[in-house]
DNA sequence: ATGCCTCAGCTCCTGAGA
């Protein structure tokens, strides 16, 4: 079972890039964030003809978040039970007895901000629910566009990004919480290369300098981790022209048919 | 550096992204 996430920064813009990413690779589970569209914008038709089911949450101009797999989904839930929130963030579903969750976490503007105490408490609300969406699914992935970095390692340039959005200690405390649930940060279960980002502004040749931020992020829980086989970033998609910012990243589990 | 790109929308500028 193979599972990606990619934030496309407009479904519009990029729907024949993603329809081209899985023809290429035929994941069982693509999540989606940044759709910029209302479900009625959805193109269903066009995944239905690629072999995928579609689950979407949308919401005009910003956010806006799907699932698209190839099994049919059970128990779908948008958002987080509990957490009134305008945004359209979250949407989760269980394929092959997998509990899959797929977010698009706030991006939080600037430390000390409105956005930033919203994107603490999200944080925090999503952290109590995904502790209890392992105790009725051990089998869990949470991945999406996470807004935080883990580490240094994450940042191109640590000293002068140091304690800014996406690097903030209390942003990293909370990403350290979901991964204290038993929840693993499936990248660095496998080498990489250097310097491996998901993010990459789109001003200043960013890209070409790999000036970039590895903020999406794929989360197994324990019961899935020895199952892992493989996790990568895909950076062939942002040479496209007209690309998104982001990467998809994709893991491979090895699970029993 | 109040900049740089890109996208959506009450679209020819502005807000937001990260």
């Amino acid at each position: 079972m193979k599972l990606a996430t990619w934030n496309v920064n407009s479904l519009t813009v990029r729907l024949p890039q993603v329809l081209d990413w899985l023809a290429a690779n035929p994941v069982d589970v693509l999540a989606l964030q940044e759709l910029k569209l209302t479900d009625e914008k959805f193109p269903h038709d066009a995944f239905t003809a690629a072999g995928y089911q579609a689950e979407c949450f949308g919401q005009k101009t910003y956010n806006g978040v799907a699932l698209l797999t190839r099994s049919p989904m059970s128990a779908v839930v948008r958002n987080i039970p509990g957490f009134e929130d305008e945004m359209a963030r979250v949407i989760s579903a269980t394929v092959n007895g997998v509990r899959v969750i797929g977010a698009y976490f706030p991006n939080g503007q600037e430390p000390g901000s409105d956005k930033f105490a919203y994107k603490m408490r999200w944080l925090k609300a999503l952290h109590g629910w995904v502790a209890t969406e392992l105790l009725a699914s051990p089998k869990l992935v949470l991945m999406g566009d996470y807004n935080i970095t883990f580490d240094d390692a994450d940042v191109w340039d640590p000293v002068g990004l140091k304690d800014s959005i996406h690097c903030t200690e209390e942003e990293r405390a909370h990403l350290r919480a979901l991964t204290a649930l038993g929840l693993h940060d499936s990248l660095r279960l496998f080498p990489q290369p250097e310097k491996s980002y998901s993010w990459w502004d789109y001003r200043d040749f960013a890209f070409r300098r790999n000036r970039g931020l590895r903020i999406d992020h794929i989360l197994v829980s324990d019961a899935l981790k020895p199952s892992v086989s493989a996790c990568s970033i895909d950076k062939a998609p942002r040479k496209n022209e007209r690309p998104s910012d982001h990467a998809p990243v994709t893991v491979a589990l090895d699970l029993p048919h």
